[in-house]
DNA sequence: TCTGGGGTCCTAGGACCC
DNA sequence: TCTGGGGTCCTAGGACCC
């Protein structure tokens, strides 16, 4: 067990990465998001800090973020660029004397027994800035649950420590959102069970949480309002559990022979991710979000564990089956699931 | 707010078995 | 079969995260 783990996250990657490599954006609103289209389907995925100005966040739908910032520079996602220089920084993360555990293109926790961690953050900001140009944020604790919090206290480009010290002080008074896993229907819901504020959350029975939220999640959130998580940062190299493919068409699907069509379009990416993945999938899931926006799923237990993309594709199809037919279709998915590994 | 795509984990109900 | 108690698997849906 580590002494301090860092949280590092990367400032507005995808638009810093895209402003990097082309200067003149810099000081310019830039938008990261679906095809590049302003019309499409899609939604925001990085804005930069200029753009953010104007109301623009991730998540948010592109059509209303073009609204809200006209002037935006729109640009495409491009996944194989952002993991190439996520990679880089993740390289330049092992250099330093700490276990490097991945969370995504942009973020990572560090764990390391350094007695000065501020040091240690700002020599790591300097070394990512150094290897990337890129300036990222970093937050400081012995768990990860409040190292992660502390990089948004951080941020942009800054240091912070959250710990057991100055946590009721910085906390105590935020709606249960502010914590890593509780999100906005989970808080709505605490808040109406009088819950509003994380201390009010600390100080919950966790019987009464276990009953209302359940089992696990109940008495879990009460450990998160106290600022207790996981400190043990692992290296160890990520397994998936499930790769799928999804598409949200730009207009809705209503012709039958086209959805099957596109039904197996999936299923064999599925399968080439399957066959990549070298184990056999267990499972196969269809998902079928019907206009405006409902969300239907099927999913089957193949009789054994199968690579085989006419077995994959065979069982999507039947799942498809099952679905109710006639109205118009606006996202299609299609995922396969391995099997779970025994218990330990 | 006309709302992506890639994932993970939890919950609850029913089937089935002893 | 006016019928219990557990355990496990399967399935659908939901919430959350990046």
């Amino acid at each position: 067990m580590s002494d301090w783990v860092l949280h590092i996250d990367l400032d507005q990657f995808l638009a810093a990465v895209e402003v990097a490599r082309r200067p003149e954006l810099r000081g310019r609103p830039v938008i990261v998001g679906g095809t590049g289209d302003p019309a499409a389907r899609a939604v925001v995925a990085t804005a930069s800090y200029e753009a953010r100005a104007f109301g623009v966040d991730s998540g948010m739908p592109l059509r209303l973020a073009m609204k809200r910032c006209p002037d935006a520079v729109l640009l495409p996602v491009d996944g194989p660029v952002y993991q190439e220089v996520s990679d880089r920084v993740m390289a330049r993360l092992r250099e330093f004397p700490v276990v490097v555990e991945v969370l995504g293109w942009d973020e990572a926790f560090l764990g390391t027994d350094t007695g000065d961690p501020e040091a240690l953050a700002a020599e790591v900001r300097q070394g990512i800035a150094e290897e990337t140009g890129l300036s990222c944020s970093v937050g400081i604790d012995d768990n990860k649950l409040r190292a992660k919090l502390a990089t948004g206290f951080a941020k942009p480009a800054g240091i912070f420590r959250l710990t057991q010290e100055n946590w009721w002080e910085v906390m105590a008074e935020r709606a249960p959102d502010a914590l890593w896993g509780i999100g906005r229907k989970t808080a709505k819901k605490l808040i109406a069970a009088g819950y509003p504020t994380v201390l009010e959350l600390a100080g919950a029975d966790p019987d009464v949480l276990a009953a209302r939220f359940g089992p696990r999640m109940g008495p879990w959130y009460r450990l998160l309002a106290g600022g207790i998580g996981e400190a043990e940062v692992s290296a160890t190299p990520y397994v998936a559990r499930s790769h799928g493919r999804e598409t949200t068409y730009p207009q809705d699907l209503t012709d039958p022979a086209r959805i099957t069509e596109e039904i197996d379009v999936l299923a064999a990416r599925v399968a080439q991710d399957v066959a990549d993945e070298g184990r056999p999938a267990a499972r196969v899931a269809v998902k079928v979000r019907f206009a405006p926006f409902f969300t239907q799923t099927h999913s089957m237990t193949l009789p054994e564990p199968s690579s085989d993309p006419a077995v994959l594709a065979r069982a999507a199809r039947e799942l498809l089956g099952r679905f109710p037919s006639g109205r118009p279709v606006r996202l299609l998915g299609v995922r396969a699931e391995f099997p779970r590994p025994p218990d330990a």
